[in-house]
DNA sequence: TAGATTGTTAATCGATTAACAATC
DNA sequence: TAGATTGTTAATCGATTAACAATC
């Protein structure tokens, strides 16, 4: 009897998950040109990786390539949408209406990938009840209504990094289930709720130092 | 006759070269507190791992502890810095004058790590010659003339995933020596030009998956 | 001094790559 | 069929953790 691929049980290695995205993207652009058929090699080619570690990643989706073809695009799209929760519509909720949480309100990428911003709050009383795009800016008082009300999942940190793990500790009380912090403050969250950081400014500072020792 | 520590030829691993961003967070953190000395023990608790790989990570930096004491945070700070770059200012140009790339130029956090943005630029003609806070939106064929001006070392890409390769192509023919990618698209660069993928929307990809198989 | 904490070595663990039989 | 490409196994490489002697 075979194993059942891809239970809770036999999770995805973080490093395999981190590409599968990649993959995603790319794949998704080759269905818009018309593509139906793509190998491991020319994958790899695309993305700066090996064939090797493409056809590894994609042993942990429950989708088979075919001999001397490869894999069919759709096919391939589809089981990486579902596995990275792309078929279907998330509920997002903004903490933080300064540029960056403003901009990710607004944020049309999001929007054309499922990504629902559905409230954008803060605790300054002057920017409290502005407008961004459709919403309203909400006082942090209200957070947890709206989460409860648009079963919103996850919650994006956008503000100072010395209210970060305070905001956070307001998201997950009002009962979002992962995070993604654009602060460079380390967050620490109760087992089970899952933090990921968008390193924008530790991006940069990684860049410093490449640069500088080219 | 002791090796010279951290020269190019041994560079920073990048799985620690991360982390050393986050403990230059912390430890600015511990300086506005007035913290004096810190322990592997200590930033490890506070940063989520292991006090071994805290002490294996700050062998890479030209910095020592001391038995009994820890880390001297003021000398610490110092030395996290200099390797990222974070004890001298970067002049950086964005390129994209969407919410995105407007709410990056205006970003405040990035102007007290010393990130100067000193030019955004946008090839939508209803764009261009707008205000950004201090800046005016520049055409794409103004981008050479602003990188050499200002020396930019770094060039962020805030366009559509469509456009990002070729904006990627004209950063680098414009002269800037890193990449700091705000896309999904795989950026290809020529060897020696690093590029750091933001991973916004790709986090939430990744967080969609950890929750549904929470 | 005694005790705490570093720096370092060795062991473990996980990720990547190479190689190749299976197969369409 | 012959050839190309997968899926998988084994080998290599790198990262993390454990352990402990050195030391302030």
């Amino acid at each position: 009897m075979k194993q059942a691929a891809n239970t809770a049980a036999n999770s995805i290695p973080p490093a395999a998950l981190g590409r599968l995205t990649r993959y995603l993207a790319h794949v998704q652009e080759l269905m818009r040109q018309g593509a139906e058929w793509v190998s491991s090699a020319t994958l790899a080619r695309a993305l700066g990786l090996t064939s090797s570690t493409v056809r590894q990643d994609l042993t942990h989706i429950t989708f088979s390539g075919i001999s001397k073809r490869g894999y069919r695009v759709k096919g391939l799209e589809r089981a990486l949408s579902e596995v990275l929760g792309a078929d279907r519509s998330w509920e997002v909720v903004v903490v933080g209406a300064g540029n960056l949480g403003r901009a990710l309100a607004l944020h049309e990428d999001f929007t054309r990938r499922g990504i629902h911003i559905c409230g954008i709050f803060d605790n300054d009383r002057a920017v409290v009840g502005q407008r961004v795009g459709g919403l309203t800016v909400g006082g942090m008082q209200t957070l947890r209504r709206t989460v409860r009300k648009h079963g919103a999942a996850m919650g994006i940190i956008a503000v100072p990094a010395a209210a970060a793990q305070e905001v956070a500790d307001a998201l997950v009380a009002a009962g979002v289930k992962g995070l993604l912090n654009l602060t460079l403050t380390h967050i620490a969250t109760p087992p089970g709720v899952p933090v990921i950081d968008s390193r924008i400014a530790a991006g940069l500072q990684e860049l410093s130092h490449a640069i500088r020792n080219a």
